[in-house]
DNA sequence: GGTCATATGACAGTGACTGCCACATTTGCT
DNA sequence: AGCAAATGTGGCAGTCACTGTCATATGACC
């Protein structure tokens, strides 16, 4: 790697840590990109060369979270089966949360604060809910059903979203594994209901009864 | 209803329109809030009042639709079945899009269009999925769990997503009871698979094996 | 060491959004 | 009807995020 893209990479990851602690100290709404740019010693119009928008300084810590997470995921061979590489999902997103706890708390506080910063979290999640929708097709060599993979690609994002939930909720009181292994197991032992018209229920039971 | 109040909804009502017709005609990021004012017959600042910001004069649309859905669930009465209950929202959003299919479409053509303005979507959607599972917690007398619950909501809410986002992408030539009936019937007869940790796979399949 | 590519930063400008204040309209009371 | 309080309206000035442009500086390559 090059003397300049190195150089570069540590500029970039300075103006998110100046900015991140700007945001912590004395709030994200009260902190102007000038400020950052100042505290990060860059001009202002370097700073957006390297993060689009303001939001993209604090979504972009979770964005890193989320690119580990999908790395995981391809990196589970063919062969698995699918229920186990979406765990592999879980299980980076539990090594991410272990790994950086502290920060992270100090970062979701920082997002519910703000009315307005979530839409960019949750925009977030749902552009990679797309994109591991699309990795599921593939992987399953797009025989797969398209409506199929999105909802499994949408439930898999929520078991992501409630166990960071929780856990935020709990201000890191709770261990990550727990929750998660509380959720994983909710999920075996009780089935989530789906929306059912009224008319279909009795066949549908007596269906099911009947093998 | 006071004079005031019928004259105050009439110009909210029609400070959207102005707002959708220029948005098709020009684009969500061509239009400037100034030009909406003009089309609307009033000051930019009144404009303000009335929608906080200019993404809320889309998303207001969506959120009126929401909102109808959200109704719909609460009308149902505690005795009826949740899976039930939770059909009326799925319904509700059949007939919204039924109701005002062309406008719809539009809309969302503005919304894929303009990168960003999605954001604003999703956040929409984030916050109805937590009044969904505060209404089912709600629903079931405060004994149910509230994992189940937020990830009831969760799976409702993918459903309606995956249902809208279905029909958009089909831009409105399939009939939405059509992909609503195929996507509930996948839901019923084909499993969603869960994220499972590698070694629980065999006591897992085992366990279901031994009634 | 010279040259080319590319990163930087300053400046001016646009447009969303806000606080403030004077003015107009509705409402409620007599 | 008429007055007063409450409330909606709109203009103006100002802040701030963000963009296009261009001169300058700096690492990359020969």
């Amino acid at each position: 790697m090059g003397l300049r893209e190195t150089k570069m990479e540590r500029t970039r990851r300075f103006i998110a840590e100046s900015a991140f602690d700007l945001f912590v100290e004395q709030g994200y709404d009260a902190t102007t990109i000038e400020q950052i740019a100042a505290a990060a010693e860059v001009g202002t119009r370097t700073l957006y060369r390297y993060y689009a928008t303001k939001e993209a300084l604090v979504v972009s810590f979770v964005e890193n979270g989320l690119d580990a997470a999908m790395a995981a995921f391809l990196a589970q061979p063919d062969e698995t089966p699918l229920s186990e590489a979406l765990y592999a999902v879980v299980d980076s997103v539990e090594q991410t949360i272990g790994a950086n706890s502290a920060r992270l708390l100090a970062l979701y506080d920082i997002f519910d604060k703000t009315t307005g910063l979530r839409a960019g979290l949750a925009d977030l999640c749902w552009s990679w809910r797309q994109r591991l929708a699309e990795e599921i097709l593939r992987r399953q060599g797009g025989t797969g059903d398209v409506l199929h993979a999105a909802l499994t690609a949408a439930s898999t994002m929520n078991v992501v979203e409630v166990v960071v939930q929780t856990w935020t909720a709990n201000a890191g009181g709770v261990e990550v594994a727990d929750i998660i292994r509380e959720t994983l197991e909710l999920l075996r032992t009780k089935a989530i209901p789906f929306p059912t018209p009224a008319g279909w229920r009795r066949r549908v039971s007596s269906a099911r009864r009947a093998p």
